[in-house]
RNA sequence: GCCGCCUUCGUCUAGUGGCUUAGGACGCAAGAUUCUCAUUCUUGUAACACCGGUUCGACUCCGGUAGGCGGCGCCA
């Protein structure tokens, strides 16, 4: 047959993602996309993303739509799919409900599956009965030897159904990838519903359907697949399907060492971008989570994986997602960017935090803000001054280093966008100083700075009118503690210096004023 | 209950019979730099689940035990 040819000569590599839009994408579904992707990429094969929306009451559009924005995101592109707008789309399994009639019904016509008609509660007492004597829940079989004219004048009647596989009861083997050599005695499994009717089929059935209709090559999956495989495997061997490889890879696992979900705190791929992760974090963290190159490197791009991964390399055993981890990674990147890119990043929460709002030319413009542009003006709210991009860099450009996730840049520079502080006079405090120490250092540095010209007015110049007033009183703390607190009304901050001369002359005499004022 | 998968520092892991006083990273602790915090650097901390067997030799091979997890849907 042309088919069989066809299929026997493929070489090519295609691997597929196939996420229900039941939910947010999640870190577990996210990094079986990257093993996919990496796959692919390596073994130049295609990536293909495919919706396996066919559950009608679960499946969301507001999902669909995270998982593709999450995905695309995370860096992880698909090759191939519906033509929408000169782009590919994701394939969405409700589009395809026609396939699926056409081997549903060869199924049903071969004998490899059956109607139903069992209820619901007949077969949930059936399974309690048997669960309650220490047995394997499993169909009985009951509707496997109806009569065509029984059936046929259930299906007349309306009767509710579903269909049914013939689980052939045999040994089943396969190899995995990841797992080795996996054996199950399907003679344990009864027949398995496939479809609710002839255009509504389930996972089961949809998944190898399409597996074969996009010729793909390795399935790799989670590996709570591995039960349903040698039922896949045998709808397969019914629908004469060539085989697949299999890879299935381990859980990513919560602290209590179960499969990560929502208890165990943040899932969704979307949260944590919204949390200030960057992608390139996420994609080298989750990537380490169950495989590692053999080598001492730990920073990884997605070129460099896509060149360095392998499957064979990926463990057996779950991992727990350790945020810590993701942490440190995620602050090694923000100081890897650029500033110009963490700054565009940081902007969202400068704004989130109402801090700073952008200047636009007409009331119209508004709407356009969140595409690619950067725009070059912003007013901070509270004071009502205008602050340029170039501002907000330089405040970026004390915090980078300081930062573990974007998120937490508002906490940290809320002083810069403020009109006045709010602190308790003991912040001014450096060790043992008095009151009066404190009042005369402040006041002192009151005097220096006021002295600088405004031209003048730059990080060097204050460092070498101040440090030297500072040596001069044996401990440095007792000038540049009082001076830092004044100016950020925070136990740490960035440096003294370098927050002076973003605030401005004009500020710093201000605030210098109103902590001695405290006094 | 049945079926299956898994088991090296707290966490992610290296390790494919002698190279191992079990290596790296995160975390944690201490120190250096430092007004603070962060960065950076140095040092330290800490593991082969258990019991048998094979072998001159076992983290590595085999068997068993225990524990953990997953599945057993008209969800995926």
């Amino acid at each position: 047959m042309a088919e069989d040819f066809k299929l026997s000569t493929q070489n090519e590599i295609r691997v597929r993602y196939a996420p229900s839009p039941t939910g947010f994408l999640h870190i577990g579904g996210s990094r079986v996309a990257l093993f996919n992707y990496l796959f692919a990429k390596q073994n130049n094969g295609k990536y293909i993303l495919r919706i396996e929306d066919t559950d009608i009451e679960r499946s969301k559009s507001e999902y669909d739509k995270d998982i593709l924005e999450s995905l695309k995101w995370l860096g992880i592109h698909h090759d191939e799919g519906p033509d929408v707008g000169g782009n590919f789309g994701p394939y969405r399994q409700r589009e395809r409900l026609d396939i699926y009639e056409k081997y549903i019904k060869k199924l049903l016509a071969d004998g490899n599956a059956y109607y139903c008609f069992c209820t619901e509660e007949d077969l949930e007492a059936q399974r309690q009965y048997q669960l309650s004597r220490g047995e394997a829940p499993k169909y009985s079989g009951k509707c496997k030897n109806l009569s065509k004219e029984e059936v046929e004048e259930n299906l007349i009647n309306k009767k509710p159904c579903v269909i049914r596989f013939k689980v052939n009861p045999k040994k089943v083997d396969f190899k995995d990838i990841i797992k080795g050599d996996l054996e199950f005695d399907m003679s344990l499994s009864g027949d398995i519903v496939i479809a609710k009717n002839l255009r509504y089929p389930l996972f089961i059935l949809a998944g190898v359907i399409d597996d074969y209709e996009m010729k793909i090559s390795h399935v790799i999956r989670g590996d709570d697949h591995i039960p349903n495989t040698p039922k896949q495997i045998l709808i397969q061997e019914a629908l004469e399907f060539p085989k697949v490889q299999y890879a299935h890879l381990p859980m990513i696992l919560g602290q209590d060492r179960s499969k990560l979900s929502k208890r165990h705190g943040a899932t969704a791929v979307s949260e944590y971008k919204k949390q200030g992760y960057l992608p390139e974090a996420l994609v080298n963290f989750m990537v380490f989570l169950g495989w590692n190159p053999g080598t001492e490197r730990e920073i990884y791009s997605m070129n460099s994986l896509i060149k360095e991964f392998s499957l064979e390399k990926v463990q057996k055993a779950g991992a727990i997602f350790n945020t810590k981890r993701l942490d440190f990674l995620n602050g090694f990147y923000i100081r890897e960017r650029s500033l110009e890119k963490i700054t565009e990043l940081s902007i969202p929460y400068f704004i989130d935090a109402n801090f700073i709002q952008p200047i636009f030319k007409t009331e119209q413009y508004p709407p356009a803000y969140g595409a690619k542009e950067i725009l070059l003006r912003y007013k901070a709210i509270e004071t009502g001054e205008e602050i340029t991009l170039e501002t907000l860099q330089k405040i970026i450009s004390i915090y980078k280093e300081r930062l573990k996730k974007l998120s937490e840049i508002s906490e940290l520079t809320d002083f810069f966008f403020k009109e006045k502080l709010d602190y308790d006079k003991n912040l001014l405090k450096w060790k043992e100083m008095s009151d009066s120490e404190i009042k005369i250092s402040l006041e002192n540095l009151e005097k220096i700075i006021s002295e600088i010209p405004q031209e003048e007015w730059s990080r060097e110049n204050l460092e070498t009118k101040i440090l030297p007033e500072a040596e001069r009183a044996g401990d440095r703390g007792k000038t540049l503690w009082p001076l830092r607190a004044a100016l950020t009304g925070k136990q740490a901050s960035a440096g003294p210096f370098e927050v002076a001369e973003i605030l401005g002359k004009e500020k710093v005499l201000k605030r210098l004023k109103e902590a001695s004022e405290k006094f």
